[in-house]
DNA sequence: TATTATTACCATACACTGTACGGGAATGCA
DNA sequence: TGCATTCCCGTACAGTGTATGGTAATAATA
């Protein structure tokens, strides 16, 4: 009969850290859930995701495959915890400036921190809202805006507003090369629209290009950051 | 010796709706692409992105798995397609009122598009941005921040803020039943956070479960809107 | 009309996927 | 010593995308 599945991936919360006691095994010592997380992360980030078997995991991990899902119930909480990896990785920045600099600041980190994983973000998507690393950014947000004088709830329709913008953001922009690729290509195309059908494409058509992610990013997140503060008042 | 695939799936442009003339068949009329974006889109929105696969969509068309392979290269240019689909179907609404008003308007029609494919979002994202439908929405766009009097770059820009905030909305709010649950119990369980660690988001979880869908979105694109705004002064 | 080329579709086969099911060795506790 | 738990694994299976090649119907050409 089988065991029963007496403890682990024990989600639940579903990304608790809350991990089995190691125990001496032979030779290798006992998975865990980041050792799992951390190894995916990596595969996905050499070999881009649709690379991410539960085979070459095991691989990758010196292990059989379904070892994996003693630490793991689906391929989708794999997916999940490789999320919440990406966004834990993302070191918060000391506050410095007025809360304006201070928004700025954080998302600019969280920009760096998602584009450090290009090939990641369709598992970020969606999943990574509240998982650890996400809450640390929740909290920082939320206290710079209400440090600020922003009541709760203006506080949350500024802090949705952010994260809305920058999680579009790294969707288009971080993704892989083969990817930007494409997203190139689709740009160059736009100069070669028939003008009396779109005239304004083809007016911006030339501007395109020119920005460089960053400078494209710190625009937006400046109207996001603008329109936050014409809230204020 | 195989026809060396003579003419169809010819995407160049990847959209281009040119397709095969069509020819009286036994039966059947010939499958064109459009049937087969429509049909996939169906099966999506029925049984979830997870249930599109090629031998489930041809079972939908009456026809063998490897028909599709004719007017298809991949499923990667499948789900493209469907993708454009769901912007093509998106009705842009007249234009009326001031300049903001007609992209408030503009972008309730997206939002509300994306809406009605819930199951669909995953495959949107990045996907159908340059798609006929979204060229449309993007000459929309544009035309109106050319009139508002927007360099053609400072519209640009701005068009990159508001797409970008909708993508992401859209992202986290338009998706399936299924997963919306699981956001809520996200935030549900942020009423239970301790205190000391994440007094912020403790101070404000209460008001967060309060805003519907629609008033979420309609805060956070005025907070875009109002930042473009404060651009153009 | 006879011949050939093109178009649209399909049958078979293959490598690969996630995972249900159950077994079994190592360890902790009685 | 015996039992329960923990962790890992072998096997098997249904389902996936798609490479390869074949074949009937139609159009073009002679």
């Amino acid at each position: 009969m089988t065991p029963e599945r007496t403890e682990p991936h024990i989600p639940a919360p579903p990304w608790s850290s809350a991990r089995p006691r190691r125990r001496a095994r032979s030779a290798r010592p006992p998975l865990d859930r980041e050792q799992i997380a951390t190894a995916g992360l990596r595969i996905v980030d050499q070999e881009g995701a649709d690379a991410l078997s539960l085979r070459r995991l095991a691989d990758e991990l010196g292990v059989a495959p379904m070892s994996i899902y003693w630490h793991v119930k689906d391929k989708a909480e794999l997916l999940e915890l490789i999320g919440h990896q990406v966004f834990a990785e993302i070191e918060i920045p000391p506050l410095s400036g007025d809360w304006r600099d201070q928004l700025r600041d954080l998302h600019r980190a969280m920009l760096a921190g998602v584009l450090r994983h290009p090939n990641a973000t369709d598992i970020l998507i969606g999943r990574a809202r509240y998982g650890p690393g996400g809450l640390a950014l929740f909290e920082r947000i939320l206290s710079i805006l209400l440090a600020a004088g922003f009541s709760p709830e203006a506080a949350f329709d500024a802090y949705s507003s952010l994260y809305l913008f920058t999680l579009g953001f790294t969707a288009t922009a971080g993704r892989s090369p083969e990817f930007r690729e494409i997203q190139r290509q689709g740009v160059l195309y736009l100069g070669t629209l028939p003008e009396d059908e779109f005239p304004a494409i083809r007016a911006v058509a030339p501007v395109i290009g020119r920005r460089s992610l960053d400078e494209q990013f710190e625009l937006a997140l400046d109207v996001v950051v603008e329109g936050i503060a014409a809230r204020l008042t």
